[in-house]
DNA sequence: CTGAAAGCGCTTACAG
DNA sequence: CTGAAAGCGCTTACAG
């Protein structure tokens, strides 16, 4: 800060060239490691950069290099432990690539307000956006894709997968769950499914429907929760499914937070997890580790699949993309084995 | 977006100009709600928008009002609970108030990656600066105030409370949990206490020893366990103590996250909680209702803290800060009363 | 190796 | 009611 007759003015790029006794370009080639500069004038120019205290504005740079160095993430929920996660690798990870991220929520809105939210960062100019809670059918993206805009997708994606994005295989999660409760003899499993506009529950809810099939379980219309959300109506489902006849021994559950919904119903039942029942969920968010819950779940690779997602933002905007880029990334889900699931009730190990 | 000899081009405010057969001021005027227009004009520059797609480049815009509706926030960890919720809110809020909010994370560091994080943030130009997890004695944050520059606190503050915050009586919220143990017949409470270099823990600290001595509580040097974060540490400091000799039968742990490791311990032992051990923590994150842990903890009112915060702050960026803005706002600590507290082992309740 | 000039896309007095 | 001109703080060819 500079003062003048008593008023604070910003340094500009002017006062560091006066003091230095050069021109203004010249203080642009050293902020901007130009190589061919004598050394004695780089030095005087550095001596009066530190002296006053000055700091290149971006908003300037940015005017002319067409470049915000500023990425738009935009998740379904910040407050969601799965956005909040890869949101925290998102933001270190891009503040050490020189970028910063500004975040939107959406509130799960993906009409009016996604597109709002992407007109903002447009106007702001940000050099991509990397957006995760997209439904299977959100043209904005695609648009946005169409016209050259980077834009990469992570955890959801949209049907005919023309944007690029980096995933986890879900269909295979879902299946790999339900191998699992085969194996300890689970022979009639229940099954949670989010809203299936979402590609993650329409490919779990896939991976659940063929793998029952393959692995020769049964289920009735009434063990299947479609499109749910909410933690109180996952758990009167699974209450009255557990309290009903020939109950389901085990729960597949398409998400954590939904997973614990069950585990309280059973609980309220005063039902034994896993001796009476057993529950599978899917994210693997961090109290899903916790020793209260402990929970059985399908991991989601968050960092990697942020991380990849960062990754492949920065190569689209950089214009690194020849390099043979995928359009597609996909990552394998693992099963993390804790201590919501057992034998079945009554049968032995296969 | 504009073709123009195959190549793709924004669409300037000139190009609107040209087509609307108007000046470039005239656009400008239009796009600001400037009053006094020709109603014909204004439809002609509107028709000219909607045809053109045209989107006002908040950048440039940013430029000459020295402005950039964007605001920034400073946490600890994105991913925490705590500033994951708080953080939600914040964005939601600013949204709505026409700004936008880029999060950075500190990794607790509140020295050099804090100040590098403000010095971003200041070349980017944001508006004014939100910080929550500063530590007693930041000075950075200090002198940033004085330049003048909009800057406000949340959470914790530094110890001169010379800064613009928003904070809980956290002495108070301490003194709370300590009276509810005390009156359910506990004698013997040990303390968790996380690092006394940030506010929050140090009045919390206070509020305990405080209340100890004017409660009568007894505790030793054996039963405080001080400067803690780490889940692994609390829970063997808790173990230690719940099996050592004339083990304390409550704990007041100075945050929720921490308060979870204790319970973790008390079920390794094999003791009931609150029939054991009670177990009082602070903050509310969102966890401890799951009822799988249904934590007795003190409520920080966190939506109220970051809505208010980020009030404040808007009022210094705009200038209505005449208005007798208090520059510090103490929000009252509530008690949550849930299932981790009870009566004194083998005493009656007072 | 260094500087004069133009320009990034807007807004803001100021004339008329 | 509308437009010509200057300017926000930088970078980038281009001369020299």
């Amino acid at each position: 800060l500079h003062t003048e007759d008593g008023e604070v003015r910003k340094v500009s790029i002017h006062d560091v060239a006066r003091h230095a006794g050069v021109s203004q370009p010249t203080v642009s080639k050293v902020i901007n490691g130009y190589p061919n500069l004598k050394p004695s004038t780089r030095q005087k120019v550095l001596a009066a950069i530190e002296e006053l205290g000055f700091r290149p504005d971006a908003i300037a740079r940015s005017m002319v290099k067409n470049r915000t160095f500023t990425i738009g993430l935009i998740v379904g929920d910040i407050a969601n432990p799965f956005y909040a996660e890869t949101g925290k690798e998102i933001v270190r990870r891009a503040h050490e690539a020189g970028y910063e991220v500004v975040m939107l929520d959406t509130d799960y809105d993906d009409g009016e307000r996604f597109d709002a939210c992407v007109e903002t960062l447009l106007a702001k100019r940000v050099d991509g956006i990397l957006a995760s809670s997209v439904s299977r059918d959100n043209a904005k993206v695609k648009a946005l894709h169409e016209s050259g805009y980077p834009v990469v997708l992570f955890n959801r994606n949209v049907d005919d997968r023309s944007v690029p994005s980096v995933e986890l295989d879900n269909e295979r999660g879902a299946r790999l769950a339900l191998e699992h409760l085969a194996s300890l003899g689970h022979r009639r499993v229940a099954y949670v499914s989010g809203p299936l506009r979402y590609s993650t529950f329409h490919d779990r809810h896939r991976g659940f429907a063929a793998g029952a099939a393959s692995l020769g379980l049964s289920y009735e219309p009434d063990d299947v929760l479609e499109g749910a959300f909410a933690y109180e109506e996952v758990r009167r489902f699974a209450e009255r499914r557990l309290s009903g006849e020939r109950p389901p021994t085990g729960f597949l559950v398409s998400s954590d937070q939904m997973a614990i919904a069950v585990l309280d119903a059973a609980s309220r039942l005063g039902l034994a997890v896993p001796g009476d029942v057993s529950v599978v969920g899917f994210d693997n968010i961090d109290i899903s580790g916790n020793p209260f819950i402990s929970l059985t779940t399908v991991s989601q690779q968050k960092k990697r699949m942020s991380m990849l997602a960062l990754e492949r933002l920065i190569e689209r905007i950089e214009g690194r993309t020849e390099e043979a880029a995928p359009l597609r990334t996909v990552l394998e889900p693992e099963l993390v084995v804790r201590n919501t699931t057992g034998p079945a009730r009554g049968r032995e190990e296969t």
